[in-house]
DNA sequence: AGACTTGTGTCTTATACAAGACCTGCTAGG
DNA sequence: CCTAGCAGGTCTTGTATAAGACACAAGTCT
């Protein structure tokens, strides 16, 4: 790639330069040429394989910082988002105490089968109907008591392989994600309704059916925005709440 | 202000000087010198004055333009953000219809009254119990239906003179706070919660009591960090979603 | 352990040109 | 003469470059 991207004659792309450079980094990050982790080359040398400016790279950089895909560091240097435990529930996990602090939470898998995808999740997931599909079914404690129930959808074609063993899980479930199948979650749009504990909701949350409950459909993209999962989250808000920032 | 804040030899204040532009201009916007609509001074201008560079004046507004205080136009010039319905709705209004739809609303004031304010409103509001605020009930269409029933709560101090007369409200609360207030609110903060109709809120919407709602508690913050208002919507989510995006 | 060196991102300035919006004044056609 | 419409000029923000001072992190050498 040592083609310059700005020939001051005559530029072929006519979007931005720093578009052009953003672009071209992002395909290195989805395409495994800079896994998680990996240590960016610093924006002078960027810079100079590109054929741009440092300033150029910067803008760049600049827009995959607040996409969260790049971590950068004064002194240190620029690498690429790796998950863990804190940034991953910071990102996607909502839910915060009365106080609205974060709580911790204990997640135990109820369930984990691959089967065809029924209509509603192939359409979510962009799959065509009867595709193969991983679900799973989760219990979250939050402060100790069972209080979130989630059944999650998984794209087969996408995560292929994917297993998970019933009992405690260890890690958030987009940690496992990036790090055994290479798929980091850049973005989720989520639904909120007024909901209601269907049986199996109750048992699992040892709450009478019918009682209100907080219902989250979440749809989760990668980094490619490619459709990952969907998931139905039931939750008992009798001491949690669920907190969103609008600006 | 024409004293240059970057004296080449001695910098009293350590942060950058692109927040310390910010910081004035902002101050110029909460201040008042420069209301809603008022068209800021050019680039070179703001920078000239300030003793400045022109791009050091750009990274300030880029700032202010990402919390929209400001919009800003090629060949035009950049404005103060004068709420509309449309903006005002578009930040802080996220229910959907199911299929993600903006849903067209009319809003319907039930009553208005001034009264000290109660514990838990003068918690929220962070003003000392008993003070005066203004108590706002209203009713939401959505689509032509009764479904979200608000009860509103509004500082006194920050509102002096505020009323609003039962009826068919035409207008946005937050445009109205702009443009008979001067109070311009920048942030607010959602807590989300499983609720179910009380007696009042059941007669509102048409619904029996008892039924599963949605429960939002908001408290909305002016572009200077003072809290405006507390709010909690009842909202009948049978055919509408509440939307969130995380990344 | 402490001082030095190197490599990194951050901030600020300066310059140039591109592109959008607006105004003005000229001109062609009535 | 009047006016619609166009051409050009001018002001605005947007994009791109280059260069230097600075701050922070992490080794390396004493």
């Amino acid at each position: 790639m040592s083609t310059p991207l700005s020939s001051p004659p005559a530029r072929l792309d006519a979007r931005p330069l720093y578009r052009q450079v953003e672009e071209i980094l992002l395909g290195r990050i989805v395409g495994g040429d800079w896994p998680p982790g990996h240590a960016l080359p610093s924006e002078p040398e960027l810079a100079a394989e590109l054929g741009v400016s440092q300033g150029t790279v910067r803008k760049a950089l600049t827009v995959l910082e607040r996409r969260h895909l790049i971590d950068r560091r004064q002194g240190r240097g620029t690498t690429v988002t790796r998950h863990n435990s804190e940034t991953a529930r910071h990102h996607f996990f909502r839910v915060r105490d009365l106080s609205g602090r974060s709580v911790v939470s204990r997640i135990m898998v109820v369930s984990c089968a691959t089967r065809p995808a029924e209509p509603w999740e192939a359409a979510a997931l962009g799959l065509a109907e009867g595709v193969p599909v991983h679900h799973l079914r989760r219990v979250r404690q939050l402060d100790g008591s069972p209080r979130i129930f989630e059944r999650c959808t998984l794209s087969g074609p996408l995560l292929p392989g994917f297993r998970l063993e019933p009992g405690e899980l260890h890690q958030e479930l987009y940690v496992h994600l990036q790090q055994a199948h290479g798929v980091t979650i850049g973005r989720a749009e989520e639904e909120l309704s007024a909901g209601a504990a269907d049986a199996e909701t109750a048992a699992a949350l040892g709450k009478p059916a019918g009682v209100p409950l907080l219902r989250v459909q979440r749809i989760a993209y990668d980094v490619a925005d490619r459709a990952v999962e969907v998931r139905l989250s039931m939750i008992d808000t009798e001491r949690h709440r669920y907190a969103v920032k609008l600006d």
